[in-house]
RNA sequence: GGCGACGUAGCCAAGUGGUAAGGCAGGGGUCUGCAAAACCCCGAUCGCCGGUUCAAAUCCGGCCGUCGCCUCCA
């Protein structure tokens, strides 16, 4: 079986095989630096960082390039609105961004190439297109010319003539086709620019990816992703001009995630619906968030509730009581064969799962009956090497999906320090327990228990854990 | 109006031709002094109607409903 991936381009799920063999080239489109990330953006990161985890653990060396859109109409308006700069701005929530990521355990990109560093790549891609025919000049901005390029709309699946009747775009008289849409914008005042061959102005939205991905990653990527909501107009108009520009298919496989839904509405900015990184990190894991997403599909609507988020709190902790210690003796027999066998099921049935487009609700089964597997084994008796490589296979195949099974620090300093009185209570109740005081042992569960630590009796004394809620 | 997606048990959700994975919640049980945890057992004919087929959740048509894009958007 190989990975297969559903192309955006060609509404199919097709083979996936790189330019290289061996090798992957990766853009996805990162966020407009202008404001506090929500978790829309987040499950963006989050889904193509497994795929990049997943190609990583077939054996493809990635190379991944993520943006920052930092010269932008909304930054440039909310910039002067706080009277700070716009750079500035925009620097302040990509490095809050890029915290974010750290705190989501996304993997650091290769490059996080920025519009304000790149201009030299932008303007000489403009003067190509326009050297060309594929653009013009207007009162100092530049267009792109939608009907130069034949198959303009293959992606979204639209034809010029329909895309443009019916919709709410205002048209600007002077384009020569309302679909024509800017390269280059003339600098206004109270507005960054820069200088170019065309006059002092700004890239126009779309250009800004087409020249990154030329210059960190060449003319042909093998995969460029992003939100769906990306599809039209960006990454249209971004094939447009890349494919004018180097006369060759400028991706090979274009993968679009859904949209997260808060109350059965796409979570964005402009709706104000939204719940942020850090908003949701406070009260919940970064491995919570990925199990919510991975219990569907990349490329389908994720519904976000606090049902939905408490039903993944718990399944987390399901994944996790696979990682308990073995409590027993029996390193073979027939426990622990059946221990082996049902490891190898769940890689299998894993690796089936992820290789049909990244089926991570399929592959999230396998684990859970892995998880199964090993807690029957543990109250067999089972431990030794088949007990350790399924907790080790467990930990592996989790961690591709970026998910680490740690106990949520939730111990926090004051925690830390009652450590040691809870084990003496907990001690103490033990003397109770032998001597039957129940009434009082129970007293004492019963009051940790309020105090947020929860105690588990087993055979071999009692475990307590602070409630990760 | 145009383009596209989706509708599977109380909730989330996989499954795209051979009588329905998994998780959460719920019920019963084993274990336990009790509890918790773990383990075992229990639940859906797949929005509606019609068609193709030996056989459809899965293909085709119609209808209803929800959502996304067409304007900045992950």
């Amino acid at each position: 079986m190989a990975l297969r991936i559903y192309n955006t381009l060609t509404r199919q799920t097709e083979e996936f095989a790189p330019i290289e063999p061996g090798k992957v080239s990766m853009y996805v489109c990162g966020p407009t630096v202008y404001a506090d990330a929500h978790i829309g953006h987040a499950m963006a990161a989050i889904i193509f960082d497994t795929v990049r985890r997943y190609l990583t653990y077939q054996g493809y060396r990635v190379r991944f390039v993520t943006n920052f859109t930092d010269v932008d109409d909304k930054i440039i308006r909310r910039a002067n609105e706080q009277k700070r700069d716009p750079i500035e701005l925009a620097n302040h929530y990509a490095d809050e961004y890029l915290r974010h990521l750290r705190d989501l355990n996304v993997l650091e990109a290769d490059v996080y190439p920025r519009v304000s560093e790149e201009m030299g790549w932008i303007t000489q891609m403009i003067g190509g297109l326009e050297e060309e025919g594929y653009a013009y000049r207007l009162d100092g901005d530049v267009y792109f010319r939608v009907k130069r390029d034949a198959d303009y709309g293959r992606l979204s699946g639209r034809r010029l003539e329909e895309a443009m009747s019916g919709t709410r775009v205002e048209e600007d008289a002077r384009k020569e086709h309302p679909g024509d849409f800017a390269l280059w914008k003339s600098a206004k005042p109270g507005e960054p620019s820069w200088e170019s061959p065309f006059g002092p102005g700004r890239p126009g939205w779309h250009i800004e990816c087409s020249a990154m991905c030329l210059h960190h990653l060449g003319e042909v990527v093998d995969i460029h992703g992003g939100g769906n909501d990306l599809i039209f107009p960006h990454h249209e108009n971004e094939i447009a001009q890349s494919e004018s520009y180097t006369g060759k298919e400028f991706a090979r496989y274009w993968m679009h995630n859904g949209m997260l839904q808060l109350a059965g509405e796409k979570m964005s900015k402009s709706l104000g619906n939204l719940i942020t990184i850090d908003q949701f990190l406070k009260e919940h894991s970064a491995d919570a968030l990925r199990l919510l997403i991975f219990t569907g599909h990349y490329r389908k609507p994720v519904v976000y509730s606090a049902e939905t988020v408490e039903s993944a709190e718990r399944s987390l902790a399901r994944l996790r009581s696979g990682l308990r210690p073995a409590q027993g003796n029996a390193s073979t027999g027939e426990a622990a064969d059946k221990l082996r066998v049902a490891t190898e099921e769940a890689r299998a049935g894993y690796i089936a799962a992820m290789d049909d487009d990244f089926n991570t609700a399929g592959a999230l089964a396998t684990l859970f009956e892995l998880v199964r597997a090993i807690n029957t084994a543990r109250t067999a008796g089972v431990t030794g090497p088949f007990y350790d490589a399924a907790q080790q296979t467990l930990r592996e195949l989790a961690g591709i999906l970026g998910i680490t099974l740690e106990e949520p620090a939730a111990a926090a300093a004051s925690d830390v320090a009652a450590r040691p009185f809870i084990d003496l209570l907990v001690a103490v109740r033990g003397d109770l327990r032998t001597a039957r005081q129940w009434a009082l042992a129970d007293k004492v569960r019963d009051g940790l228990k309020g105090l947020g630590v929860t105690l588990e009796d087993s055979p071999d004394g009692t475990n307590w854990r602070f409630e990760s809620e």
